[in-house]
DNA sequence: AGTAGGACCTGGTGGC
DNA sequence: TGCCACCAGGTCCTAC
């Protein structure tokens, strides 16, 4: 699933393989049910430069010339994938960027993701809600966004943007396993020493997959098409029934505010 | 205010 | 081999 270190790590290679060209050509084929492009899309965006391309949360953040961006939002499968020559259209292919000398595709096998237009002048309106980027910044800050509300199971807490961005499944599992803690505890008990433990894990968990190009459990793979390799270093998510690493005792799968929730009921309390 | 549950979507998997 | 129920989950929406 895309979270941050995926959604960074195909930012860096589309800004490496994009930024300052012109958009020569673009063409759709279905499209998603959120906001379907259509010709008003192509023609808004035709002959438009990529000045930058940025990220915040798990959205990516395309600004062209003339202040128009595109926000991409991969959700489940999304994917853009560099090519140089012309690719061989498949299946879930939606749309394809034509560049002065490199093609992207667009596609989502699950159709949840979504591409829209906005004016780049009304980007801090749209992305208002975020809470803050958990890398870059003190884990002092982190901390005090799991402060309040004392009520909130913790892993809802960590799944929810507005608390902290760019956290998913995958890393909300494995920051409550570096931190000791259950994905079912309450905010209001978690002690400030806690809190600060957890903080510095999440930001642990997600230097450590972006250096390793993110994780590909299911579907995931970066611009260039490859798999990340952070799959190999998850210490509890996808490991169902395997031993602990840390005390032998089988990892444990519970459903938890609705999503597949690995843990160790020894080692997490 | 917070949580639960449904909806969206389709490929892959496990059971029979 | 074929069929089918079920699962994966980011985010939004509704109901409590």
């Amino acid at each position: 699933m895309p979270e941050l270190p995926e959604v960074e790590t195909v930012r860096l290679q589309l800004n490496r393989a994009l930024v300052g060209q012109r958009l020569v050509s673009l063409d759709l084929f279905q499209t998603g049910r959120e906001q379907p492009p259509g010709r008003a899309f192509v023609k808004a965006l035709l002959n438009r430069e990529l000045l930058a391309i940025e990220r915040r949360a798990k959205i990516l953040i395309w600004k062209f010339s003339d202040d128009l961006t595109m926000l991409a939002h991969l959700k489940m499968t999304g994917r853009f994938i560099i090519s140089d020559a012309k690719p061989v259209r498949s299946k879930h292919d939606r749309m394809l960027f034509n560049f002065e000398t490199v093609n992207v595709t667009w596609s989502d096998v699950r159709k949840f993701g979504y591409v829209k237009l906005v004016d780049t002048k009304s980007l801090g309106r749209e992305l208002s809600a975020y809470g803050p980027e958990p890398l870059g910044v003190d884990p002092l800050i982190l901390a005090d966004r799991l402060r309040a509300p004392k009520t909130r199971v913790l892993k809802a807490a960590l799944l929810n943007q507005e608390v902290i961005a760019g956290i998913g499944n995958i890393y909300a599992d494995e920051a409550c396993y570096r931190a000791g803690l259950r994905p079912t505890r309450r905010l209001g008990s978690l002690s400030t020493e806690k809190r600060l433990v957890l903080a510095r894990e999440i930001q642990n968990v997600l230097r450590e997959s972006l250096a390793l190009r993110g994780t590909s459990s299911n579907d995931y793979v970066d611009a260039e098409g490859e798999r990340g390799d952070f799959v190999k270093m998850l210490r509890v998510y996808g490991r169902a029934g395997e031993a602990c690493l840390i005390c032998k005792n089988p990892i444990k799968k519970i459903v938890a505010v609705q999503r597949g929730t690995h843990y160790c009921p020894k080692c997490q309390v």
